[in-house]
DNA sequence: TTGTACGCGTTATCAC
DNA sequence: GTGATAACGCGTACAA
């Protein structure tokens, strides 16, 4: 392996270590003749700072942590993409963490998190969470951390999510108006923010329209898609007169889609479904998929902006910088009239 | 902030740090009394050792790096979350790089991860690189690499691929068999390894089944989706006896539906398409996708573990660890007779 | 302009 | 069993 350090450099160069640090750093106070050598040796050698010790001497560690619930998820990925293209822009490294919605796993992710690892944190919690305690640990001992999509309301930092209580109720309003009357809910796992707004809205818009709400109506994801599925169709066999559903969260509205084929239910002549998701290819299923669209990347973007800026200024992150970005409904053919 | 670390552990207890750091690794020689009072004290206090320290003193990180072209492509993110599963289950953390498949941005990753941030590394290279000096550089400093799909055949490590060239000549087959005659061949951009493989499948193919091959029927992507949608377009205007096509990359088939869709061309009737891909709905797509797929997930798992193995018993990666995994041809509509 | 020396928090090697 | 102490590689006050 033989490392080439500081040490090494400053031997071959017949300098002080301190010398060859101030040289690869640009400093001021150093003749561009010296610089030069320096950096033509480092080049050479093919030189590259050990990171730990940067670290560790620095207090910084130009590494943000992402906590999600998946990376296999059209939504999450894309949220990483920004995420990563605005770390990478600001020379950050991104190290990221999957929860796969298991509160024992985020919990332990947070804990180790405490070790000054990263110098700050982009996070969308595990649905299973109802425990913030571990949460509200890490915000002492490391108040950089903003909260994108599933937030935790109990701390006092910025949020980026989307106007999820309008979509949920523009979502219902359009089944409505393409004729649903009997609009069944599919509400993502756990007592997660989102799921509930989206069901306020849900809620809010069968209200106005005059139709009851009806909790038997309401079907709650299980983690897996096949006993989701298997859920969704007993609901359709046991309530035929279903005819609209409104999945919160796009695994369920594939779930939905399986259910309706596997009963033979016409999409959308006897049911019609809508969805958040983030799916490339909702235009091309059968039949093409309505859908409530997040600016997934742009979430990403705005989240890392946030909190790099944060860091850079060593400014503390306050809610008032919460952004809320606007979801886009995208009607097709699932839900035609 | 007021980090507690092992000297304020020390203080509190009247212990020395050395006592101290033993304890909270179990060390054999520390009584378990002592052992119990720095267990108490480090929980209450909410302890977590730095990272940066510990990795600079041990030369080992617990981190591995992960350098894939796109997280947001489902082939990749099946991938990362294997290669998580197994990272968490062994405690490593995973440092995710992505390339957009760019070379100048491989460079400067590979770069500055020589500077022994990662104890390993995981790489699907660019689909642009055609020059590998940076890749050498890298593995003369850090041998500890595994390459997975996209490998690159002028370093000496274990590679974890799938029967390209097998599944390039099945795929070609089952169009054939399915009546096509003039089959064109979409390629993923740049002299990427797989590429060539799979169309050298496809080639053996052609020539066992008695049908020319036909460079002007071979398409190459161009890096945005748009355009190669255009692109197809073209070539089905261009040759209309075009009656088969054949995607060895997920996206291409995705554009391949869409240039159909505008041109008015039935699938299967007039054009058939099977394509690579890790598309969780394809069975849902208009019509039913018949998809190559490779087990992404095992990938990951198999290469992580190929490398956290190597790093644990501090041995070097020889070429004869590569594994080559099976992908599955799953035939739906798209290809029906 | 350059060199010396210390400390970041840990771990490991000595002593006692 | 426990306590000093010396590294790991780097950055920076302070000296020269």
């Amino acid at each position: 392996m033989n490392q080439v350090n500081l040490k090494r450099l400053a031997q071959e160069l017949n300098l002080s270590i301190a010398t060859v640090s101030r040289a690869l750093q640009d400093s001021y106070e150093v003749s561009s003749q010296t610089k030069e050598r320096v950096k033509a040796l480092a080049a050479e050698l093919n030189y590259e700072p050990n990171a730990y010790a940067s670290s560790l001497r620095r207090n910084i560690s130009k590494t943000i942590g992402v906590v999600v619930p998946e990376v296999n998820n059209h939504f999450f990925s894309l949220v990483i993409n920004g995420i990563e293209e605005v770390a990478h822009q600001s020379g950050y490294h991104v190290l990221i963490y999957l929860t796969h919605d298991d509160y024992e796993r985020e919990v332990a992710i947070t804990q180790y998190l405490t070790g000054g690892r990263v110098d700050g944190l982009l996070m969308s919690v595990a649905s299973e969470s109802q425990k913030f305690a571990h949460l509200q640990k890490l915000y002492v001992s490391k108040p950089a951390i903003v909260f994108f999509d599933r937030v935790c309301e109990a701390i006092a930092t910025a949020n980026v999510t989307t106007n999820d209580y309008e979509s949920g109720y523009l979502a219902t309003r359009h089944l409505i108006e393409a004729g649903c009357r009997h609009i069944a809910y599919l509400l993502v796992s756990g007592n997660l923010s989102i799921g509930r707004i989206r069901m306020q809205g849900y809620q809010a818009a069968l209200r106005d329209h005059g139709l009851p709400y009806d909790d038997t109506l309401v079907v709650s994801d299980d983690g897996d898609d096949e006993r989701n599925t298997a859920r969704i169709m007993d609901l359709l066999r046991r309530r035929p007169e279903v005819d609209g559903i409104f999945a919160s969260v796009e695994h369920l509205a594939i779930s939905s889609y399986h259910a309706c084929h596997a009963l033979g239910r016409a999409i959308p002549a006897e049911v019609k479904i809508i969805g958040f998701s983030n799916l490339g290819v909702a235009a091309l299923l059968a039949p093409a998929l309505t859908t409530i669209t997040q600016p997934a990347y742009e979430m990403g973007k705005a989240a890392a902006q946030i909190l790099l800026c944060a860091i850079e200024k060593k400014r503390a992150i306050s809610p008032g910088q919460s952004l809320v970005l606007k979801s886009e409904l995208f009607a097709r053919r699932s839900t035609a009239s």
